[in-house]
DNA sequence: CCAATTACCAACTGATTGGTCGGTTTGTTT
DNA sequence: AAACAAACCGACCAATCAGTTGGTAATTGG
């Protein structure tokens, strides 16, 4: 119990710092001398807790971005009312915290979706699991949303979620370079036309 | 005159096998020996025509990708009337070439701007310059769209133009796991009710 | 207080990288 | 065919990478 602790404190401190070079450098332009560097430890010390800088990602995604993927878009939307506002309110936080230059995890995910493509499928299938949580939830508040009368019956569930998601990743892509508060504005108003498009009073 | 032309050939051939394993693998993933090994040539070779890797990367951006990108997004839509659906068939054949596992540039343009993201600005500048050229191309031809009575006239263009970018990155993003069809069918049909929404009739 | 385990150090290995360089082949000119 | 330049070869270099190893502090249990 109590000798585990030193153990977890510095697996987590290179975990975490390990994200952020890694979120900011990519994975491959990202050797683990740099990790080591910002943290004054050795080669040895990271050997020793973990096998490989494989093992060291894989860690890192199942412990914390899977965390802070599900606390920030998955858990705000479970089974709450009104699902059109709880999502974008979701999304907007996401890029609120964005554009104050803070990690925003679900892009973060996106990105490695991108770097790891054909590339490493062990990774890929574990970064994957981690969208697929996403979209599961997005699909079931989207049909539940439905029998509560919140949106209009005759939508497809599956390709609004597909639609959500993508613009989200998208307008993130853009948010890397320009302006991040006009461009998150901009989103969110199309974002809020469209949403008005499927909602239950506007009947197809 | 004469002279140049093997020159020519060959720098041609060294960009275009470039430009498919960078695509593939990434830049930085990418070593030049990979390249000149699937051409059968020498590092000389390659030294002889192109001062740097840096210096190749960016001929491939401005003499391919730009090209690519300027024949498949931009010219297609140029002056068009009926913007909305010379947009959307557009992106269409995009997906549909994605789908069919060939090169879509204006995917390969948003991958490669996710990797030098605060890596390189020197080519983050080449790469941003052809992004905008598409969306000012976007947002003309809603502009004149508006003009012409095609679109609704309280349309802000430059969101939708932002919009548009976005959920064409990230349907992209998702395309490269699971099934391109269905999601590409899913992506086209919400995008066309959207730009229902947008379109002259749907008065707000 | 001592022995065992945990946590860490730092020099090293072998492979790979981007880039250089002296030299050879191929093509053109006269 | 001599002279010259353009195109290309491949051995080499210094730097960097992931991973190994033999050792040493620090911590803990008896």
């Amino acid at each position: 119990m109590e000798k585990n602790l030193k153990r977890m404190a510095t697996m987590q401190r290179m975990q975490s710092t390990g994200l952020e070079l890694f979120y900011q450098q990519g994975y491959y332009n990202t050797s683990i001398d740099d990790i080591l560097k910002k943290l004054s430890l050795s080669k040895g010390a990271f050997y020793y807790h973990f096998q490989s800088k494989e093992d060291f990602f894989i860690s890192i995604v199942q412990n914390l971005l899977f965390q802070k993927v599900y606390s920030m878009l998955v858990e705000p939307i479970e089974g709450q009312e009104d699902p059109l506002n709880v999502i974008i309110t979701a999304i907007d936080d996401a890029l609120e915290t964005a554009e104050h230059n803070e990690l925003d995890y679900g892009f973060v995910l996106s990105n490695f979706i991108t770097e790891f493509n054909g590339k490493n499928p062990e990774i890929m299938k574990y970064l994957l699991d981690i969208m697929s949580v996403w979209e599961v939830n997005l699909i079931t508040t989207l049909q539940k949303g439905k029998t509560d009368g919140y949106i209009d019956r005759h939508v497809d569930s599956e390709a609004v979620a597909t639609y959500v998601i993508s613009s989200y990743i998208g307008i993130r892509t853009l948010m890397v370079e320009g302006n991040p508060r006009t461009l998150r504005y901009k989103y969110i108003q199309q974002l809020k036309n469209y949403f008005k498009l499927i909602s239950q009073k506007a009947v197809a």
